[in-house]
Parts: structure tokens; C-alpha cells; sequence
RNA sequence: GCCGAGGUGGUGAAAUUGGUAAACACGAUGGAUUCAAAAUCCAUUGCUCGCAAGAGCUUGUGGGUUCAACUCCCACCCCCGGCACCA
């Protein structure tokens, strides 16, 4: 018998398999559609990652079981090939970003090929091609025309060392989600679309989604909505009032000061002259921090009264008026109530500053305490931040906190000074970048008719090919120096004009990427809308964790829109969306080159085969956790794959197979199909594992039927060495156009079980029984055993708890 | 601080959702094979006491519910991920 020898075998069934086009998706199909997608991968320069591959064989395995359950599976792969490595790539080593892509890609190709990832390659993309750009600048003409998509001059995250503005969602604690260099501030004319607009809907779809229940309350916590009042404070010597956002309406009766942001608009006119130099001292020190020194929770809050007072509505209290440069300016309208008695911060600002205190809300215990003894309130040492009875608050003392917010709510309503208002931590999606990797922004700027949409037709607007395309680091793209690309004539009024010479960020062509896939070739339509129709939503989506703010919420946003247009055919793109933990390197940390610690997987398949590895991604551990590769564990896996050979070459003559192994077949059979819907790779293994070496243990009890079915059932897992002992049994047709089997739950029951005896609860004898037996039968086999005899020792038994199928407990 | 997910052998972990804790794998120890090594095969492997039969203990800690708790309830401790002066 001929060894296992994985590098024979598997370039054999990768060139066969190409031929067959078997993992073909078809459109209109009369089988049932399933759309399964993984996230598609940056074509680094670095190559595959092991990291990768936990998601895609996992998914793969999913993608061909589901055809040979009789779906028609679309399983597709592409490129997102836009984005800055490539760029800093180019920049330090001349060679340009889209020939360095190019390398890149049929280097991933190449591994991806080697693992036999079951892909439609028929259905490649790459967002860096222009008839797919072209699809991605005509989707943002869409968004400009229905006023999504808008110019504004604000202040942006700039990473001095990228060069380049960033969306909120890439930054992270103040710094570049890149390369970490601490992120500035810089006020420039930005591109936007306004992803605002879907919060309410990206929170509240949700609900309807199977995913993750941590993705969901992340982006729930992202998006940020908060119900509250806005409530109108006059100022005591002008016309002008000061909106305070609030969520606590039931403390308003303990205001004891507003402050402001120093960005606030009503600032300056505020200042009176004795405190003018204070003031303009104090916002001038705050405008040099940088946002994230600002925002630093461990800081103390710092003010300062600017001499002006306003009046509490509700009792028109005289009021102070801070700054203060912890209040965000673009929050809620930058202006707070300050309640010491009822929140950590104000309470402590109050003391700094000296500012009254005062108690309107207490607990109920202490609300009852103090009805029925008349006591006088102690001086508060902390605040009390919970719900509780309102005090001291006029006509609604008494109340507790909860209806007085709605009470309250309803009457500044109907005095005309309040109402309702949701504020969001979600901002509106900064979408420009300076930089030449990514795709031009579509529109052209005239003087005389603004910002023109570049006419559909004109389309794809290419990226034009330059010699330098190192940032400018003045805030303008490299593309602006080409001056005979730049000017232009106006489409409206073919007055000279100029293109917008910012490109979008690199999460654009990701953003709708999915749909592509169903019509990847159509350069009439992003897609046909039959095609759109068929195959969408995606049926499971897996991805990394560190999406969740970024690519997953920006599609979700895109295809609403889509929808919205009446493009994509339903309101969210993906029915569940699973996730699956890193892959860190065996000393622990991240893999990375800097530390040397990287696994190509190339090495792995060049000693241990395709199969080993794909299959050792999937036992290493919990899918959705992080984990350490371990290379003795990989041998591990090689050691099974070895054995399925072994068994099933010894075995193949054998005619029949024994009850046993028919009845472990098929409870391995349910495992899978159970385990495979909850993402439980790792048992799924196990259980092959534990057959494998049932088997072994008498080989003379498996059959070749039962080798057969154990093949059909590995295949989706180890393609290679299953369809290479399936032809070895003789078959001529490929193992995955066989059907898959369904287990008889019959079949899967034991007939004969361990059952166990307890005395107390504690375990103290096991008989082997029929699986059926029944209480009475169990009773009476059980207590004429020496060890229950022993235990029970004439005491009375005062109760007997029989689990069918399990065990018998005796209370005495 | 808030939100989420966790804490089980030497290690990665499993446990039919309240019913034999530690499946499967790695590692380790002993043995077989070999001139030798690798590979392979067999045995042992949660901890403690014991020559043994056996007994006791054990799922972060402390309580509770139950005939029975890794699983349910309460309090606390510790790691990981996300958000974070968001009013």
C-alpha cells in the first residue's frame, strides 16, 4: 500500500477540478440559491496569511457542502487593491502601485489555488479596474444627485505621517489606525456622505439580522443614539438663548450653571470686559489641544465663568455661564446643564470652581426616611447618579425620575421652551482622501456653476497614470499637479473649470463589492437587477471583528441607499453575518513581520499538504476566539489525515460494516450538519477523529459502504485526499458530484447506554443496560449491586429520581 | 466608567443546554520496534492520599436554589475586546 503523500496528490485534483469548472455558480438556477461570502482580501505584498485562511476554509467547507446538499452556491473572491500599503509601496520603491497589485494578486491567486478554495474564479474582481470603478464613482453621482454626498469645511483627522485625512472610524484612541502616529486636527474642505441620514435605520434593521449579537450592540453603541430634550435657557442680558441637550430632564430643578464649548457660537458675545482676558486666555490654551488631549477622561475638567448668567425656565433661577473645553462642540450643540448633585463629573467641577450643589433627586428609601421623620438632608459627599424622587422641583416633587422626564418633557413643550431631540455619537462619513491610490471623486469644480457632477456617460473617470505619487503633505492629492488632467471644461457651461483631484478612501469599492459578484461583467448597470434579484441577500457572511465599524456599517449604509434608489433589491445586504477570531503566532503576539514570527503558508503545504492545513485551521480552536498556532498541533492533524488513508485502503475489501461502526457513521453525519450551521468547526474535526479511530480499533468491522459515506462526509473539508480515495475505491465520477447523505435518526440512538447509579447525587456505580429500560427494570437491576448495597446500607431510600436514559439517583 | 465576551488539566480545548467534568488533540512518562535516531505502535496521564482495592477533592472566589450545577440565581475577583468627558 502506497503512503499518503499529499504534494503527489494535490496538484493532480487542483488541475482536474479547474477543468471541471465544478464550483461554477449559475445564474436563474432552478436549485435553491446560497450566497456565501467571505471578506475578500488586500493583496499585500506579504502574501497569503494564515489568518485568512481560518475564515475561508471554514467557508469553503460550508460553500461545498451546500452543492452537494443540491444548492446552487455562489462562493465568490476578488480584490480590494485600493489603499495605501500598495501606495507607500510604490513610494519607496518605485515601482508603480498598480504593477505592484498586479504581482500581488497572482500571488494570492496562486495560494489561493493551492488550498483549493472552491471560488466561482469566473467571477474576479478587482476594485482597482476601471470598469468596476466606474461603478463605484457612478454609485457617488448617485449619492451627490440625492444631496448624500456634500462639500464641507471642517475640521478633519489628519495623519501627518499617511498624509491624509481619515474617517472617524480610523481612528482610534487619537491615533491612525495604520501606522499609530498621533492623528491632528486640520480644517479642509472635505468630501462627505451622509450616513447620518440611516442611523435610526442601521440601528433598528438590526432586529431582523442574524448576526452576532456582539456585532450588533457594537454598532448599536457606535452609532450612539441617545433620547433626550433640548431645553432653551434665555440669557439674562440679550435675545439670545442657549440650547442645552440633556437626557436627564428630571434634575433641571438642580442646574446650578450651562457651560459651554469654547467653539460655541454664543461665546464671545458673552464675555463681559472684567472677564474678557481670562476667557480669551483659556479658549486660546484650548484651541492648541489637540481633540484627543481634550477628550482625555483622566484629565480634570477645567472652566472658566465668562461674567454672563441665563435663567432656568422651570423657575427662572439665575444662572452662571461657564466654558469649559470638555464640552464637544459637536455634540448635542455644545452646551451642557450642569447638575453637581446628580452627575460624577459636574459634581466635581462644582466643587473645583465652588458652585452651588443642589439636591433634587433622591433614592425612594430615602424619600420615605425623610416624609416620615422630617429630617434635613446631609451635605451631599458625592452625586447620586441614579433614578430616584424628585424633590424640591416645584409641581413635580415627588415624582420619580422616570415620569418626571416625561412630565417635564410635555410641559417645557407646551411653555414653548423644550423638546424632544435625539442626538447620535455617528458622524457624517468623511470621504475624501489626498491620495493617488483610490478612485477619483467624479465631479468637476467651475466657478461660475459650483460643484458639476461628471456626466454619466464620461465614465469611468480613470486614474491617470503618474510618475510621483508621493503625498504632497500639503493637503492637496498628487493628482492635482497634473495640470492637463486637472483643467477641464465645465460640462454645464463649458466655462473652464476643474476636477476634484481628492480620491475616495479605500473602503469605497468594498462598499458595495457583493453585488458585483452577481453580474461582475455588466458595464451597462452595476448589475443586472434579475441578477441583483436572484441572488441577493448574502446568505452568510464571515468576517473579522475589526470590521464591524467600519466595512460592515459603511455597506449596510451603501445598500440602503441602493435601495433607497430602487437598486439593490432588499433593505440590508447580508442575512447573518458570523465572525471568526485571529490567528496569532506561536509566541503569542501578532503575527507581523517586524517580530519575524509570520507563517507563510506556503511552508505549511510544502510539508504537510493543502488538506492538513486547511483542516488544522479549523481544529485549532473555537472559531470565534482568538487563537495561537501551534505547528505540533498541525502534526497533529497530519497524523488523522494519515489514518483516514490507512482505514480507508485496509478497509475497502471488507463487504459489510457493524452495527457499531453504522451507528457512529451516522451520529458523526448529525454532528456535522449540526455543528457546521453553529460555526463549531473545531468538534466537527473531533468527530472525525474519534470515528477515524474507532475504526482503526477493529478494522474488520468497517465496510466499504461506510468508508464511502466517511469520504463523502470528509470531502468538503480535505477535498484532496477524500476525491483521491474515493477514485481509489473505484469510482470514475468525482466525489463532489455525489449527493450528501442524511443520517436516520434512528440509527444514531445507542441501544445499549452506561447507565448511572448515584447515592446522593454522587456517582457511585455504572451498569451497561438497553438504552429503553425502564424505571421499575432499572430499580431493581440497580439496587441488587454489591457497591449500591454497600452505599445504601439499610438506610430508608427516601426518594428515587430515574433520567431515562441515564441514570438513577437514590436519596437516602 | 459603560457595553460585550470569557475564566475548566502541563497546553489548545469539549460537555447533548440542569444529568458520568475533562471528548478530540498536543505535550509528558514508560515500553515495543531500530545498530541508532526519526517515524510508527502499545500503555499511563486532572489533583491528593494509598503497595493495592479504594477514598477524598476539582470547572476564578464566596454564598444560594436543586435529588443533581461548568451550566440557573446573588455578591465579588481577574483577563480579553469595543466605546469613552457624548451631557
Amino acid at each position: 500500500m502506497k503512503k499518503y503523500e499529499p504534494q503527489k496528490i494535490e496538484p493532480k485534483w487542483q488541475r482536474a477540478w479547474e477543468k471541471s469548472e465544478i464550483y461554477r455558480a449559475q445564474d436563474f438556477s432552478k436549485k435553491p440559491k446560497k450566497y456565501i461570502l467571505i471578506e475578500f482580501p488586500y493583496p499585500s505584498g506579504e502574501g497569503l496569511h494564515v489568518g485568512h485562511l481560518r475564515s475561508y476554509s471554514a467557508l469553503d467547507a460550508v460553500a461545498r457542502k451546500k452543492r452537494m446538499e443540491g444548492f446552487n452556491v455562489l462562493f465568490p473572491i476578488g480584490w480590494d487593491a485600493f489603499g495605501l500599503p500598495a501606495e507607500n509601496y510604490a513610494i519607496k520603491t518605485g515601482i508603480h502601485p498598480k504593477e505592484a497589485t498586479q504581482k500581488n494578486i497572482a500571488n494570492f491567486k496562486r495560494q489561493l489555488k493551492s488550498l483549493s478554495l472552491s471560488f466561482d474564479w469566473n467571477r474576479e474582481i478587482n476594485t482597482t479596474n476601471p470598469k468596476y470603478y466606474k461603478w463605484t464613482q457612478w454609485i457617488f453621482l448617485k449619492f451627490f444627485e440625492k444631496g448624500l454626498a456634500y462639500q464641507a469645511e471642517i475640521p478633519i483627522n489628519w495623519c501627518p505621517s499617511c498624509k491624509a485625512g481619515l474617517a472617524n472610524e480610523e481612528v482610534v484612541s487619537g491615533k491612525c489606525e495604520r501606522c499609530g502616529t498621533q492623528v491632528e486636527k486640520k480644517i479642509k474642505k472635505q468630501w462627505m456622505l451622509k450616513i447620518t441620514k440611516y442611523a435610526d435605520r442601521l440601528i433598528d434593521d438590526l432586529e431582523k439580522l442574524d448576526y452576532l449579537e456582539k456585532i450588533k450592540t457594537q454598532q448599536i453603541n457606535w452609532i450612539g443614539k441617545s433620547c433626550g430634550t433640548e431645553i432653551d435657557f434665555k440669557t439674562e442680558n440679550s435675545k439670545d438663548t442657549i440650547k442645552v441637550f440633556t437626557t436627564r430632564t428630571d434634575t433641571i430643578f438642580g442646574v446650578t450653571a450651562v457651560i459651554l464649548a469654547p467653539e460655541h457660537s454664543l461665546v464671545e458675545k458673552l464675555i463681559t470686559d472684567d472677564n474678557k482676558e481670562k476667557v480669551m486666555n483659556y479658549i486660546e490654551q484650548s484651541k492648541k489641544k489637540s481633540d484627543f488631549e481634550r477628550t482625555e477622561i483622566k484629565k480634570e475638567k477645567t472652566g472658566v465663568f465668562t461674567g454672563s448668567y441665563c435663567l432656568n425656565p422651570v423657575n427662572n433661577e439665575k444662572i452662571p455661564i461657564w466654558v469649559g473645553d470638555y464640552i464637544v462642540a459637536t455634540y448635542g450643540g455644545g452646551a451642557v446643564m450642569l447638575v453637581p448633585a446628580h452627575d460624577k463629573r459636574d459634581f466635581n467641577f462644582a466643587k473645583k470652581y465652588k458652585l452651588s450643589v443642589k439636591e433634587v433627586i433622591i433614592s425612594r428609601e430615602r424619600f420615605s426616611l425623610i416624609k416620615s421623620t422630617r429630617t434635613v438632608l446631609p451635605q451631599l459627599n458625592e452625586s447620586f447618579i441614579e433614578d430616584g424622587v424628585l424633590i424640591d422641583s416645584g409641581q413635580f416633587s415627588g415624582l420619580t425620575s422616570e415620569k418626571a422626564r416625561r412630565e417635564i418633557l410635555k410641559y417645557t413643550e407646551k411653555q414653548g421652551f423644550g423638546r424632544k431631540a435625539i442626538h447620535y455619537k455617528l458622524r457624517d462619513w468623511i470621504f475624501s482622501r489626498q491620495h493617488y491610490w483610490g478612485e477619483p471623486i467624479p465631479l468637476i469644480h467651475c466657478e461660475k456653476c459650483g460643484a458639476v457632477p461628471v456626466p454619466e456617460k464620461d465614465l469611468p473617470i480613470e486614474l491617470p497614470y503618474v510618475e510621483k505619487y508621493q503625498p504632497t503633505g500639503t493637503g492637496e492629492s498628487p493628482l492635482a499637479k497634473i495640470s492637463e488632467w486637472v483643467n477641464i471644461k465645465c460640462p454645464k457651461c463649458k466655462g473652464p473649470a476643474k476636477r476634484e483631484t481628492d480620491t475616495m478612501p479605500n473602503w469605497a469599492g468594498s462598499s458595495w463589492y457583493f453585488m458585483r459578484y452577481t453580474d461582475p461583467y455588466n458595464d451597462k448597470s452595476l448589475a443586472d437587477s434579475k441578477k441583483l434579484k436572484y441572488w441577493l441577500p448574502v446568505d452568510w457572511y464571515n468576517g473579522g471583528m475589526e470590521h464591524t465599524t467600519l466595512h460592515l456599517l459603511y455597506s449596510r449604509f451603501w445598500y440602503k441607499f441602493l435601495f433607497d434608489i430602487g437598486i439593490a433589491p432588499q433593505a440590508e445586504p447580508y442575512t447573518r453575518r458570523t465572525s471568526h477570531g485571529i490567528v496569532l503566532a506561536e509566541d503569542g503576539r501578532k503575527m507581523s513581520k517586524s517580530f519575524g514570527n509570520v507563517v507563510n503558508p506556503d511552508d505549511i503545504i510544502k510539508e504537510y499538504g493543502a488538506d492538513t492545513l486547511r483542516i488544522y485551521e479549523m481544529f485549532m480552536g473555537p472559531f470565534g476566539q482568538a487563537i495561537t498556532w501551534s505547528t505540533k498541533g498541525v502534526k497533529g492533524v497530519y497524523r488523522f489525515l494519515e489514518k483516514v488513508w490507512k482505514l480507508s485502503l485496509e478497509c475497502s475489501e471488507n463487504e459489510k460494516s457493524s452495527p457499531k461502526i453504522i451507528r457512529a457513521i451516522h451520529q458523526l453525519n448529525k454532528k456535522i450538519d449540526e455543528d457546521l450551521e453553529a460555526t463549531k468547526f473545531n468538534t466537527i474535526i473531533a468527530g472525525f477523529m474519534k470515528f477515524v479511530n474507532l475504526g482503526l480499533e477493529d478494522k474488520k468491522e468497517v465496510g466499504k459502504d461506510t468508508i464511502e459515506k466517511m469520504l463523502i462526509l470528509l470531502s468538503p473539508f480535505a477535498p484532496h485526499i477524500s476525491e483521491e480515495l474515493w477514485q481509489k475505491l473505484g469510482h470514475k465520477k468525482s466525489i463532489f458530484k455525489e449527493k450528501w447523505p442524511k443520517y436516520d435518526p434512528k440509527l444514531v440512538k445507542e441501544e445499549k447506554i452506561n447507565l448511572v447509579i448515584q447515592i446522593n447525587g454522587k456517582v457511585r456505580d455504572k451498569i451497561e443496560v438497553e438504552a429503553n429500560i425502564s424505571e421499575k427494570e432499572a430499580n431493581q437491576l440497580t439496587l441488587k449491586r454489591e457497591k449500591v448495597k454497600k452505599w445504601i446500607e439499610g438506610k430508608p431510600i427516601k426518594k428515587t429520581i430515574f433520567v431515562k436514559g441515564r441514570l438513577i439517583n437514590f436519596v437516602v
